[in-house]
RNA sequence: CGGGGCGUAGCUCAGCCUGGUAGAGUGCUUGCUUUGGGAGCAAGAUGCCGGAGGUUCGAAUCCUCUCGCCCCGACCA
């Protein structure tokens, strides 16, 4: 892409609606741009991220065996009301009366939807396990929305439900989506530390918080530095193996982690010093295990072998895609701007020609460009006639991983400069070396 | 939902107290000079001063109402 011609409208000042770091940066490097409260458009490299980011997400919860579907953003309030929840859920539900005067609503969760979609499917043992999900906005009308993306009123999330015939499956569906989130999070470069939850009237032990560990996050929290050490990507997984997953989640929920609401002081205490960490916390994902909290009320059974019908077991399970956005760049940025994971950048390259007037400059660019493009290559090439002050801000702004920088300095000896954004490494390299760091295999 | 604050150029803001018909920086346009970390000079364009009423000869400015946005608290993926 080039950049003369991207719809990239960055700022130079910092807007003064946006406080936190993630929020001004994502309106100053042009992410996104608010609708109104709570609500926003994504722009063209926002929306890029918001895309990958909900790729990975996918990938996970399908190489964990559950499987994608799309449920409308529009409910009627009829399920609602069967499961009771349509005057639970007070004014954070967005109410819309439709032309006929039905009650619709604009869905902040799925639960109903999913369990009607299921029961009217599925009668029997021999039809569960089953994982649904979907990636899809939600709205919820929340009073006081804030952070940018990361508290807004629209947003995008992959919620999952599980089917199971019995509590010993249940929990199994469980863990596999426990071990999903640690490796969707870990492959977006983020530490995501399983904490264990609230779970509300439901009661029970199954359910954690998927927080990770940002200066800025929004609640405190404590925990094992063992929590932070742990590598999920380390070794694969097989999600058909129950003690091998039931072992993975052992590990992870042995070592003490909790938010400031959990937070056990004695347990906290006994913790070696050396490896206690008090760090500031966001929450990007949050799964529980609800039994038939659902089923029950909605007539959602299945019968067994035996022939006896039971209500199926289910739990839930969430990722903020759209507030990832915003937590990733909390959890990685400098006072120059973005710092992108390579897994969600939205472009892998930032190719940048220093001297658009200069004959060699361009014509090299131009080459590197057609290279970068031919091999697959992700690239963002700023052929603007700019200062090389501006490029490099804002090359610096919208955090590209990797920088190529061609000038007529470096280019007289043949050579062009890479620079790694996170390390603000350089390194001057022939052009051809420069190109096989990114297309060798 | 309680408490506070702010709406003036794309962005950041001044002007308001003490009414006289709108400014700065940045960005944008054009030209020239520049060119390795947001360049210099010159010439330009840009506003229903959030909206509606009212007071006044006259309102960005005073009064009333209203809409929007932000912050703190309670609540949340």
């Amino acid at each position: 892409m080039r950049l003369s011609t991207y719809f990239l409208p960055t700022l130079r000042e910092n807007p003064s609606e946006a406080q936190i770091v993630s929020h001004r940066l994502m309106l100053r490097a042009g992410m996104v741009r608010q609708a109104s409260a709570g609500i926003y458009s994504w722009l063209p490299l926002g929306f890029r991220v918001l895309k990958r980011i909900e790729q990975i997400v996918r990938e996970e919860q399908d190489a964990s065996g559950a499987q994608e579907l799309l449920m409308p953003t529009i409910q009627s309030a009829d399920l609602w009301r069967e499961s009771g929840r349509y005057d639970d859920y007070g004014k954070e539900m967005l109410r819309i009366v439709d032309r006929h005067e039905r009650d619709m609503l604009y869905g902040p969760t799925n639960e109903e939807l999913i369990t009607d979609i299921f029961r009217g499917a599925s009668k029997s043992w021999r039809d569960v396990p089953r994982n649904l999900y979907h990636i899809q906005w939600k709205f919820r009308d929340e009073v006081r929305p804030r952070f940018g993306v990361m508290r807004g009123r629209e947003f995008l999330m992959k919620d999952a439900y599980s089917f199971d015939l019995t509590k010993e499956d249940a929990r199994h569906s469980y863990n596999k989506m426990f071990v999903a989130y640690l490796r969707t999070f870990a492959r977006m470069g983020l530490k995501a530390i399983p904490m264990q939850a609230d779970t509300g009237p439901i009661g029970g032990d199954l359910s954690h918080e998927f927080i990770i560990l940002a200066d800025t996050g929004e609640s405190q929290v404590y925990c094992d530095r063992d929590a932070i050490e742990f590598d999920p990507l380390a070794e694969a997984v097989d999600f058909d193996d129950r003690a091998g997953v039931q072992s993975i989640v052992d590990r992870w929920t042995s070592v003490y982690a909790a938010t400031d609401e959990k937070h056990d002081e004695a347990a906290y205490a006994a913790i070696p010093e050396g490896r206690r960490v008090s760090a500031r916390g966001i929450e990007v994902g949050h799964i529980f295990y609800f039994g038939s909290k659902y089923s029950k009320p909605l007539g959602a059974v299945l019968a067994k072998p035996d022939g006896e019908t039971v209500p199926v077991e289910m739990g839930s399970y969430g990722i903020g895609v759209s507030r990832l956005v915003g937590a990733i760049i909390e959890a990685s940025h400098d006072d120059r701007g973005i710092v992108w994971p390579e897994s969600v950048a939205p472009f892998r390259v930032g190719l940048v020609n220093l001297r658009v007037g200069d004959a060699a400059c361009s014509e090299a660019s131009g080459k590197i460009y057609s290279a970068l493009r031919a091999a697959g290559i992700e690239v963002l090439y700023d052929d603007r006639d700019e200062s090389p002050g501006a490029k490099f801000a804002t090359m610096d702004l919208i955090g590209l991983p990797w920088q190529l920088v061609v000038g007529p300095r470096g280019l007289a000896q043949g050579l062009v400069e890479l620079k790694e954004r996170r390390t603000g490494a350089k390194e001057d390299l022939p052009i051809d070396a420069a190109l096989a760091r990114f297309t060798a295999a």
